[in-house]
DNA sequence: GCGTATTAGTTGATTTTGTAACTAACAAGA
DNA sequence: TCTTGTTAGTTACAAAATCAACTAATACGC
């Protein structure tokens, strides 16, 4: 018997449902940040990590979120534009800069943690909590976290 | 007490897990299309569709793989290029164009349904069976499928 | 101190995506 | 047949991501 690869479905490939699944729920998010805060994703990503592990330097962001420097030069661009993260260059090393979040962007830190909460919550809501735990660790593991 | 959102950590937000996980896995697939055939991840996507469930059309192919329009409209017009695949106007309806894989096209279309069954078959060789269905499911759910 | 190497972060050029407007083909009712 | 509407697919322009080259500050060996 000979084995087509026809047989193979992408629905059953991991990966592509990954994306599947990410692109879904992270559309479904995005109004929260983008509508009320006028911000793109990565600046979102970027603002939340200055907020929950700032003071911090780009450098700490990109390895925390992994996200690419030029991205997070260019987040943080526009986050310190908005008036959401002011930097400050440290004396010792003056190639540093520590950033940190202003008053209004504490602001939206604190609402978007809430509505990525209650997101979540919702999210989530409709597996049982075993099954939540079991997704939880599958998806810590492919991430590499 | 006073709850503080700070105590909300990414790692515990699914739409980023399942960003990293969906990033990292995809890159660590995309060399396979890349590299031997020079194809982008919307084109190899395309490939597949046609090569599945073909002779389709660009608007089946956008639904059943849910891509933009442009975005299949453009891979089609690359893989056409690449002399992978090829169309033909249906003559009762010359809005329609059915799409088909030449030679070339079905012949990457084998091996590389080779490389992503492989691909998968590693990738979940580390959960066990419960998790590794658990896994699938929960995603089918998440990615509305 | 002086040249070389590293590191943090930025900028510019190219590629890719997203949005909206567009063309061509058909359908259906007056 | 002549609008008017709808559908399949493309194109043009703007937004964003990627990659490589760059600047400025520091470290280190001599």
């Amino acid at each position: 018997m000979v084995t087509h690869s026809s047989d193979f479905d992408l629905r059953s490939f991991s990966p592509y449902l990954l994306n599947m699944a990410a692109e879904q729920t992270s559309l479904a998010f995005q109004p929260n940040y983008k509508n009320r805060y006028g911000m793109l994703r990565t600046e979102w990503r970027v603002l939340f990590h200055v907020g929950r592990y700032g003071p911090i330097t780009s450098k700490g962001v990109c390895a925390r979120a992994r996200i690419h420097k030029t991205k997070v030069s260019r987040a943080v661009a526009a986050l310190e534009q908005k008036r959401f993260l002011k930097r400050q260059t440290v004396e010792e090393d003056r190639r540093n800069e520590m950033l940190s979040l202003t008053t209004a962007g504490h602001a939206a830190f604190q609402d978007l943690s809430e509505a990525a909460k209650d997101f979540d919550t919702k999210l989530m809501a409709e597996f049982d909590p075993e099954e939540r735990a079991g997704l939880l660790r599958c998806l810590e593991r492919l991430a590499g976290i």
